[in-house]
DNA sequence: GGCTCCTTGATTGGCGCCAATTTTCCTGAC
DNA sequence: GTCAGGAAAATTGGCGCCAATCAAGGAGCC
């Protein structure tokens, strides 16, 4: 089994944090489409009660990433295309939003930090895992949210991001397609050192859009 | 008590639905800001068991309508202005984005219907009850987004609404304020009819973020 | 009178057991 | 060989009980 869960607190807590290890799961493609999620076997797996893992389950089927049936269990969603794409046009409707917020909040410093993780994105496509090519990706726009005031906004954006798995986006597009994001990051922070927020916002909504869902 | 839940179904289900009148409840000021939830009560109060009681709370904790305490208890949330602000941010950009997609699609016979709603929503501000003029309102918006082919943005625009209640929106505007809340669903109408999108967008934005959070 | 400590009562939170239901597997007939 | 029927195992889902903890109230002390 994983890790089993060491975290202290409350049942309610360490379901919180049960889910998220979940969702990654789901996400990377350990847990596929159509698989069961039989409550004993994710018990032994996470090491969890049983009722932290009915609560996880719950909140996973909350977000539409497992589906529950009576008396017969839970099961992975498969990833239908177009909700995907749904989902991703709510993101870029809202980045492009967000876009607007941080442009004249981000400092150099952060900037930095930003051009530096865009580049560890675009090593980890040719020579990194998947996990490490996400975390960067996630690192990447978690400190272009950062100096956004309206922090529900930045809480809902990632929570759509772990509603789409990286393992379908990764399936459904090509290397070159996911280089082409890698350039977008750079060309972010350039949009915003030169203060352009139109062609930010333009750029936001591409990234978001283009065949790649991904970043 | 009120009404039991007399609902077929799982507890899961029950919760769901559970959850969503403890919402309405807490919306419409029946459950104030700084009240403690007690289990028993509620259990009472809506015919449920401890456990949908649990599950539902627990859905209400993760959107941020209500607080737990360890081995305290939930309390509900006071509002905090600027957070209901932030969520009339992300709704005022969602609508927009919505507005595109259904200023072609709306047949006649919807936007009548809206027009119908907003009249009774007019209405409803002199002589009807909060209930049914908030009901007016909320009829309207989904009609209006009833040929939106995005149904997950649907469903998280109803989703957010959820977490402003009633009650302070109505507490903090002036009737006349809510006056013109009422006239912006004819302008609406007209605007659609017209298929004047950016004019519609604006009053979409204005709508959400004027001094009313509300509709 | 006011402060502290302790007892009492009330509430939350979790664990374990068991009923209901489904799935699996075995048996037997055609 | 295949299909139907039925027993047995596995799995979910719910309910009740009880420990842990917290708030309230009262007794005793300063």
């Amino acid at each position: 089994m994983e890790q089993a869960i060491t975290r202290p607190g409350l049942g309610a807590e360490r379901a919180r944090y049960l889910a998220q290890r979940m969702e990654r799961d789901i996400g990377l493609g350990d847990l596929g489409p159509g698989a069961w999620l039989k409550q004993v076997d994710l018990e032994q797996r996470y090491g969890a009660t049983r009722m932290e893992v009915r609560q996880a389950l719950d909140r996973l089927v909350e977000k539409g990433l497992v589906k529950h049936l009576a008396r017969r269990g839970y099961r992975v969603e498969d990833f239908d295309p177009d909700r995907l794409a749904q989902i991703m046009q709510i993101r870029a409707a809202l980045e492009v939003e967000a876009a607007a917020m941080v442009i004249h909040r981000l400092e150099e410093a952060t900037l930095a930090a930003m051009a530096a993780q865009a580049e560890r994105y675009r090593v980890a496509l040719d020579e990194g895992t998947v996990e490490e090519h996400e975390e960067a990706n996630l690192e990447f726009h978690r400190l272009m949210l950062s100096p956004c005031p309206n922090r529900e906004l930045v809480k809902l954006l990632f929570d759509l991001r772990t509603r789409v798995p990286v393992a379908v986006t990764r399936r459904r597009n090509s290397l070159g397609v996911l280089r082409r994001a890698a350039e977008h990051h750079f060309e972010m922070v350039r949009l915003i050192r030169a203060g352009d927020l139109p062609a930010l916002q333009r750029l936001m909504r591409e990234h978001n859009l283009s065949p790649s869902p991904e970043a």
